[in-house]
DNA sequence: CGCATTCTCTACCAATTGGTAGAGAGTAAA
DNA sequence: TTTACTCTCTACCAATTGGTAGAGAATGCG
């Protein structure tokens, strides 16, 4: 593996563990075993090389969204949700940095907000279209279709990866418990989506 | 204003908004109009400051909760689901720096994680007592008392404080997408929870 | 070969970091 | 007045920060 994409891999895990402010780049060339400089050659800075894993993390979230969703009746909205869970408490078991430099890089503030959305914008539109329609033929409850997707978004991204508040709730992480939250999770936002009735038939 | 708590509330603000590591003891002095070892006499260190911080954050966050919830009928869970709403809104609005330090300081890994979670622990007991007579009667739809509480949890926070997420869907944060994300998300939760039907008639 | 390019290194740097030492001001009790 | 306590200050400090300068190794190309 190039050098440069060594820096971006272990870059990605310190700054979506330790956050960025909290990762020092002489730390980062130490993981690396490597001079400092040469981190520096390749992101001429510090903002540069954040920037940099921005990109790197929005393509992989990006790249296993798409391969799930493509897999899915292009019609059915819950299933596409439910695509969405399985990639994301696939992320959380198998590659937390990334949700947690998602959750770093969408901090209020952040210096990279705008290029991580501009990144994202066209499956946030996608799924908003999609919404839309499933809204207008009464397939899914609701009002307004970026709302419901922004609340969507915020469910099942806290569910996956507020580890400390579940903590706080007695649910230590674990495989077991894992996939305990993302059944519970499922059958909410079934709950929540599903008009006129809140059945029980997607544990089924 | 005594100088202790003028500096408990200038690092509260500069912890929520920048971080506990964008934010130097010497910026905090600066801002104070006070010399950097002066805040160092009354907390020994720039972590016991954070503990302190983080302990001032949770006091306000429950006395809030607490008075909100308390002038609601207690058997009434989505009273109370509503009252927590109105109170995280109220403070994602009046004081967005607070709501920030608490996702700082339930980072994965954080280390006043356990503290701040201790704080809050009755909080979170009663709710989830509250939340299982709920359940056990068949007044609201789910299977578990603690991961529901958790799923409801991550859509209040998350569609509260996510304003860069927002953003991207295109919903600028002002007061009146407040008013209208509190709204579609409170339509979002009664139909998550009320079992058997998704009814509209909380919008009323 | 000679030359240029790409990359990694050592050696520095000024600025900032959290934190220490200790002087002095203000106040109140003896 | 003396003593003691609380608080804020100036003056430092060693370590770490992001970043620069430039030498030298490796590679490939004419």
């Amino acid at each position: 593996m190039s050098t440069r994409q060594r820096i971006l891999d272990t870059a990605l895990e310190s700054f979506g563990t330790t956050g960025v402010d909290g990762t020092s780049l002489d730390a980062l060339a130490r993981d690396l075993d490597l001079a400092k400089q040469s981190i520096l050659y390749h992101f001429n800075s510090k903002q540069i090389l954040f920037q940099a894993v921005v990109d790197e993390a929005a393509n992989e979230f990006i790249s296993e969204l798409d391969s799930e969703i493509d897999r899915v009746d292009q019609g059915d909205v819950l299933a596409q949700v439910e695509g969405a869970v399985r990639v994301v408490f696939r992320l959380a078991l198998q590659r937390p940095a990334l949700l947690g430099l998602l959750r770093e890089a969408s901090r209020p503030g952040s210096s990279v907000a705008v290029q991580l959305t501009g990144r994202l914008s066209l499956h946030i539109d996608a799924a908003q279209r999609s919404l839309e329609v499933a809204l207008a033929e009464g397939r899914v409850a609701g009002s307004n279709a970026r709302l419901l997707l922004f609340s969507l978004y915020s469910t099942i991204m806290g569910v996956a990866t507020e580890v400390e508040v579940m903590r706080a709730m007695g649910v230590e992480p674990s495989l077991r418990t894992l996939a305990e939250r993302r059944i519970e999770l499922l059958r909410f936002l079934r709950a929540a989506l599903v008009p006129g009735s809140a059945s029980s038939s997607l544990l089924a």
